[in-house]
DNA sequence: TTGAAAGCGGTACCAA
DNA sequence: TTGGTACCGCTTTCAA
């Protein structure tokens, strides 16, 4: 089990027969004896003596550790954003800490109070909602914070967003190229930003084909995969849409699933087409068409802005924006040229 | 921008007029004076006072922190304990700090030796291969360790373990009951451990059937979608399996990709089985059949063990096993009678 | 160059 | 009950 207590930097002085003074010194670097080195390292070998991180930093007053916050790590994008975060804050000697805040609005707002309590250096916080309360807390943070996500613009806050109605829009004028005249969305709860922007995003992709906004053809439920094929199922049953474009990959995969239990093919009778091209839409069937999102150049973004501030980088917000892209598979039919 | 400095409980003591002891105490609930807690919570607000995590920790020797090390977290088993693992320490106060060692075994001891700096109070450690370096930080760790994986016999470490040899085994006599005969393997890399227990798992179950082992319908590769097409499509090249037994989801899904572009049906002329049961199996078309090694389970295990020893939980090593179990969907047909 | 000592921001013991 | 004070383990200023 665990040894009770480890040496500390007096056991170290004691056996090197220096002082602590000399001992921290020798340690970091701040020395040029090097026969005072050679005997600090040397008891410090002997008496097997590694510092205390929690003293360290409560006299530099870092912690080396970053936060991390998000809805649901199960989540393709935020997990996307993770693997990008973790290294890069790595190679800087920083720690990733977790926290995910299944989407309840209270919890993200006690994540970004209790950094006052300074057990980070920095957070990247994905909110799925911003009150009044979040901007409250954003408005003087006890440490360097980078939201992903949008913000509205008086937030005075560094940003890394991407255009998810511009990738909405993207979908329905590829589906409408690939011959889809129906063109149904199934969306996630309209009252989230995500779910408000793609609704608005779909809308502008129908006004600029010149088609016209059907309310039978847009369902709205969760983020999941069951989500997506009730939704689609109660769309089916209700009308005859010739391509579905899906808020997300998830709801993308139930709706197929539905779409095939129904009889219907895909892409021949109805296309479909998601969004965050996650890995699961190349490995989907048939792989599926999927908005790209830029969850990994949103997650980069965002560590490489932190990183700047905790390297002392002063200034006014900074504002990155990730376009979004879309990429081909075969959930839908190539564009009639 | 971040507030350079926060107050400190001496401003609390100032403003409430009181000492910092009581301060302390107040906050902490070791008082009994009513009037002080109001006058001293009162002050808290007032100046803005949040206790320093950091200070607090070298006190009481304690984080509030536990480090959960694996390969990936963007392994779906891994992801699955993760999320098991995040909510039960933070119902205990604990923030879950995250390594990610990329299968280096380096990083892994890294980890391992890094405990010794007191930066978390917990560890929970995967490790893809168990070396003498691993055996040997192990024997004394700074903090409790639970291991989630096989370990030498000899090794006095709290450990989760699952029987994947038995998972395999029971994959083949699935697919022999349900009819398949000709029972092909595409196995992961043969060097790894995973990969030879599964291996062994797979011959295990041909001679419980009675079946011939046939080197000719076993293939090597990795454990990506990609290497799972190719391998199957190396396999239907050469020999003609009325079933394929993936090492896991991801192979799996490579395979199904291949099986239907060479225009064969799933299950009617080849049944497929996975193993992992990740959620890809249940979005996969047709939903895929796979063996669960209960990464959920022994997450929460984990957990649980780690949580008990951080009560203060003594005594020798604890080991537990979750069994592997198979469920059932429609890439392999029922079982006959 | 080296050592003594003053903190960093708390907790908890001890005496009043 | 309350306040004074000694730490927790380290870094860094200041004299010697």
């Amino acid at each position: 089990m665990a040894a009770s207590s480890r040496p500390t930097i007096h056991e170290v002085a004691k056996a090197a027969g220096v002082s602590i003074s000399s001992v921290s010194r020798a340690l970091n670097g701040n020395t040029s004896n090097p026969e005072m080195v050679a005997r600090v390292k040397a008891a410090v070998k002997q008496v097997g003596y590694v510092p205390s991180a929690v003293a360290q930093s409560l006299k530099t007053q870092q912690t080396g550790q970053v936060a991390f916050a998000m809805e649901d790590i199960g989540n393709a994008a935020y997990l996307a954003m993770v693997r990008e975060i973790q290294p890069l804050l790595r190679e800087d000697g920083y720690r990733l800490l977790l926290h995910a805040t299944g989407a309840d609005v209270q919890d993200e707002i006690e994540v970004l109070e209790s950094l006052a309590q300074k057990y980070v250096d920095g957070l990247i916080l994905c909110p799925i909602r911003v009150t009044d309360r979040h901007l409250a807390a954003l408005r003087s943070p006890a440490v360097p914070v980078v939201v992903i996500g949008q913000l509205p613009e008086e937030a005075d806050v560094d940003n890394v967003r991407t255009d998810s109605r511009q990738g909405a829009r993207l979908a329905v004028e590829h589906l409408y190229a690939a011959g889809a005249r129906r063109i149904a969305f199934i969306n996630g709860p309209a009252d989230t930003v995500p779910g408000r922007l793609r609704h608005a995003g779909y809308q502008d992709g129908l006004h600029a084909c010149g088609l016209e906004v059907d309310d039978s053809l847009v369902e709205f439920g969760g983020f999941q995969v069951s989500a997506g094929r009730e939704a689609a199922q109660r769309l089916l049953a209700r009308t005859q849409p010739d391509a579905v474009f899906a808020a997300n990959d998830l709801i993308a995969l139930g709706a197929m699933h539905a779409i095939r239990s129904a009889g219907r093919s895909i892409p021949e009778e109805i296309q479909v087409v998601g969004m965050d091209d996650t890995t699961l839409a190349e490995t989907s069937f048939p792989p599926l068409t999927s908005v790209s999102l830029g969850s990994r150049d949103r997650g980069r973004l965002a560590a490489d802005m932190l990183l700047a501030r905790l390297h002392g980088e002063t200034g006014p917000a900074r504002r990155a924006t990730v376009a979004p892209s879309l990429t081909v598979r075969e959930s839908t039919r190539e564009a009639a040229a």
